[in-house]
DNA sequence: ATTACACTATACCGACCGGTATAGTGACAA
DNA sequence: TTGTCACTATACCGGTCGGTATAGTGTAAT
């Protein structure tokens, strides 16, 4: 709660570009939102362009630690994690504030090649498969980089499937993908069985 | 070439919408790139939001009739099509111009629940998935609507996961979980191992 | 008391936004 | 000749955009 100034305009913008988006979200929006001026926004961000790059990186940093913390209070073992995966991504999207990825949005919003906003949503999915692939190496899979790829895919296309339109089970069936592609991964039988076949892993 | 004057303004303010944005594009651009006068526009589009909609319902149609008769170039039976698919997003994303999904981008501007342009693009997927789903019908998958959701997920995936990081394979990792995915669905063996408990396999 | 500094207050800038008003042009039909 | 109609030309509207200039306030250290 002890937020300095420079942090209650990052929040106050943060929380504009979300939910409105980010072309559509004006300084002087920001200002107000932040109860400040805007002479004190361009002190801590030169220009709104810097704003907007201060947000994206905040986001990833703030986001992958909330996701992590909701997968370990799902599952245990690595298989187990990356299942809950789904399932988190599944309460997330069930909330009224949902607006999609915030990262895919930046990126449809400013279409260029280049655009400095690409790179960050870039480096952002960058460090979610690699957790991934960290979960997918810890459980035996024949790839795992491979397989993070592919359940990165499901779940992005999970997200844009939802900001369109809700609540039609995008996550629930991402979830039946994964779990065969989890399967086939692990040189398991798919399907049917499903988890805790191979208990045999330990944490 | 024998655009009237309404098409003309439509393409034009198309191809801009796409390559730069839709709220990145002023009337003004649109105007001059379709060498007319903002009264001509107007008269056709009495608002900039309709010239928006009237953007993504030509997209609809010109997209998905492009995409299928790129798929029936590239396979015959439903299955080679099915797979086909991922080929076809593949090139597509290759192509200088690509700047992702117009649907999902136009989604991501506009991005309060509701509004005209997430109809129009949840039709877009829907339609979409009705193809995947009569491909997947044809070769007798065990549920053809969710294996065209899944698969569609996918697409959607690689296609968000492309225009943030161009040239990263996701086409190509998209359809080695499809191959998996379909494999699954018409109760085949999945891959180069492994048996199945329901020898239900037929054609 | 003076200085330094974080912050406020407010007015302003040129540029652009979506959209309109008014007038005019050329072709074609009655 | 007259009217209609599609289209052009241009000036204009209020509002908002990102960003700046100038002046002032409160506080805390020196």
């Amino acid at each position: 709660m002890s937020l300095n100034l420079q942090e209650k305009i990052l929040q106050a913008a943060s929380e504009l570009f979300y939910s409105q988006g980010i072309r559509a979200t004006g300084v002087d929006a920001i200002v107000k939102a932040a109860n400040t001026t805007k002479m004190s926004l361009y002190k801590y961000f030169p220009s709104k362009d810097d704003l907007v790059l201060a947000f994206l990186r905040k986001r990833d940093e703030d986001f992958r630690a909330w996701f992590v913390d909701q997968v370990n209070g799902k599952a245990d073992t690595p298989k187990a994690k990356l299942l809950a995966i789904f399932d988190v991504i599944g309460e997330w999207m069930a909330i009224p504030e949902f607006r999609g990825c915030a990262f895919i949005n930046a990126a449809a919003e400013f279409p260029l090649e280049g655009n400095p906003v690409h790179q960050v949503s870039a480096e952002f999915y960058d460090h979610f498969r690699n957790y991934i692939a960290d979960l997918a190496g810890q459980c035996g899979s024949i790839s795992p980089e491979s397989l993070a790829l592919q359940l990165s895919l499901l779940v992005e296309g999970a997200i844009v499937s939802e900001q369109m339109k809700r609540h039609s089970g995008s996550a629930e069936q991402a979830k039946q993908a994964a779990i065969i592609l989890i399967e086939g991964s692990l040189g398991d039988i798919p399907d049917t069985t499903l988890l805790t076949d191979n208990s045999e892993e330990e944490q």
